[in-house]
DNA sequence: TATGAATGAGTTTTCATTCAT
DNA sequence: GATGAATGAAAACTCATTCAT
């Protein structure tokens, strides 16, 4: 049996909702309070401003960024090669972003333009995602399954950009995404792999 | 006669300047009038509202893409592959989105958070450059330069975004830009390649 | 049966003291709740609404300013002079203010900034108090303790505010509150006096 | 002639006025612009905020009320005692805070009520008018003419108080300045002089 | 051609107050 | 007797926009 949400997640999750929509400057605390059915000095029940809440959607949204990719990981068989791992962690990412948590989607599509101060609360959970990227690529690399002419931050960059865009075209109605998710690790696989690729 | 066209141009400069910086809600007729030496009033002899002139800008930077990519194209030898003239678009996009012009990072860092209103005034020429880049995967796909798993729709989005994200974490004194290009090359042209990939 | 009286007086004392600090508009209820221990709807428990426990707290530093006053006058032998008596009030009156009660504080800090509502709940009060120092003054100059060039009502209010104004400045650590009040008294007492005063 | 006065001045008088008569916390920007006949958002043409706007107000009341003494005691003759130099500061601190300027009335009425940062921007201002009258005093003292038992600093802040307080009580319709500011003064000079006193 | 001056509409924020528990 | 939760009213402040000059 579910617990109902209380008034704090709900809020979290209208400003996730109304973030993930609209954007960080867009995002009103009228919106949002709207969205979990209060009116708006309510948010300052239970935040201390616009800013904490907003900071806090991301920080929840860092955190469950990753701890799905991580738990997808984790749940890989020993035997998986790097690049299988990389494709695992593609898949984990598209789905947590597109379907799973607007949490999540908040964060890719905002990150970029948040303002000083949340950016720093942001830091220490940004770094460790790019970490574990970081960490994908370099153990691809030393299995010498990602090409020499590849240069990985750049790499990294590339894949870790074309699965934040997503949200910005995806459409639900207008592809499953299975298709997207294999092709996006066909693209990927092939993307960065020595040859040939063995399928 | 035609209105000065510095000053009207100054302006257009300075509002593409500043969407690229701040984004579409973040930015103020307030900055873009100082950046461009006037006072806030002087934007509405130019522009009828901030809209017309963030729209301007984004028809502006619309076009320079989708003109120097064009260009870049035109440029190139006869007898070159579909997949030679896509590794030609995805140099002449990261060029002049990173390198060469505020309005087209403009259009790609704001593209998907504009208002109803401007989105279709910039239907045509969005859906134009969409096509010209459906256009070179398609006639990839018919060189058989793709490989058949690979849904076109999906890789034109993750290609695309991919790119499109590059002026969210590009910094030019971490990386050349010529190698990040060529990286982003090689991805691309073996992420969508049948094997081998002749280089 | 009588409500508690701890909690009641707890928030009148809690009032009085935010109120001597901060003053009538900047003093919150939370502040007053917190300073009691509660939180802020409990004072709605005692109080009918922020007014009514200000202005008892007015009334009750009114009533303890006066009786402070008039109990050290009420204790005085029969045969001190009028003007003996003014200064056993400036004393009674700072001492009051300064070292004995928030109340006082408030009231000395705040009576002129009070909105008309509460300011006439306070009328008859304010009119007692300062009914008892015009009748100091005038048995003064009855006894021919004042001399003829003073006004009496503007003297009243030129002595009033000394004393009145001391919260603003006095710190008990710069000095002596027995220093202060025996200087408080000799300007005042010679202040008045016909000549010469005798010592 | 005199120049008409600008919008900016007017708002500025404006909010001396409200603050002179409803104090700090109390006046509202809406009030200020009202009296000015504005709207609310036109205070921030001229000022940055509500602070910057108060506290320019008692700069300005702090700068003329110690200009106004300060010219009343340069325009006496040489030969006037210390005490009459006090008497004539007397004259004028009144005459500047009940008569000539709410700017003067704002500062006496508020300043012990100002926010930590802007009683800073006028640290110096205040301690500056303080000094004057500690001179004053000091050099009664000196030429003898205030009786030893009188503490100094004690004194100051008697008779300040005395004449800061007036504000709170005086009525133009209840009786002249004239007989006020004779009574203060006698009282002044009494109050602190060794005896007799020539008048 | 451009600006100084001003404002309406809207946004975040504060706070006294209510009410079910 | 007291509080957690919520809100209406109002405050400071922002910003696109207007308009006379």
């Amino acid at each position: 049996m579910e617990t109902a949400p209380t008034t704090r997640s709900r809020l979290l999750a209208a400003a996730a909702k109304i973030l993930s929509e609209k954007g960080y400057s867009s995002t009103r605390l009228t919106d949002i309070a709207e969205q979990a059915g209060l009116r708006t000095p309510a948010v300052y029940y239970y935040f201390a401003s616009r800013e904490a809440l907003i900071a806090e959607v991301m920080k929840v949204g860092q955190l469950r960024l990753r701890e799905h990719v991580e738990s997808a990981l984790a749940a890989l068989p020993e035997r998986k090669t790097p690049m299988d791992r990389i494709c695992t962690a593609v898949q984990a990412h598209l789905q947590v972003e597109l379907q799973l948590s607007d949490f999540a989607t908040a964060v890719t599509r905002n990150i970029g333009q948040l303002p000083q101060a949340i950016q720093e609360r942001l830091r220490n959970d940004g770094i460790a995602y790019i970490a574990l990227w970081r960490g994908l690529l370099e153990d691809a690399r030393e299995a010498r399954e990602i090409r020499p002419d590849v240069d990985l931050r750049a790499a990294r960059m590339l894949v870790m950009g074309a699965l934040n865009w997503m949200p910005e075209w995806w459409d639900e109605r207008q592809g499953s995404i299975t298709e997207t998710v294999s092709t996006a690790q066909s693209i990927v696989r092939h993307g960065l792999s020595t040859l040939p690729v063995r399928e």
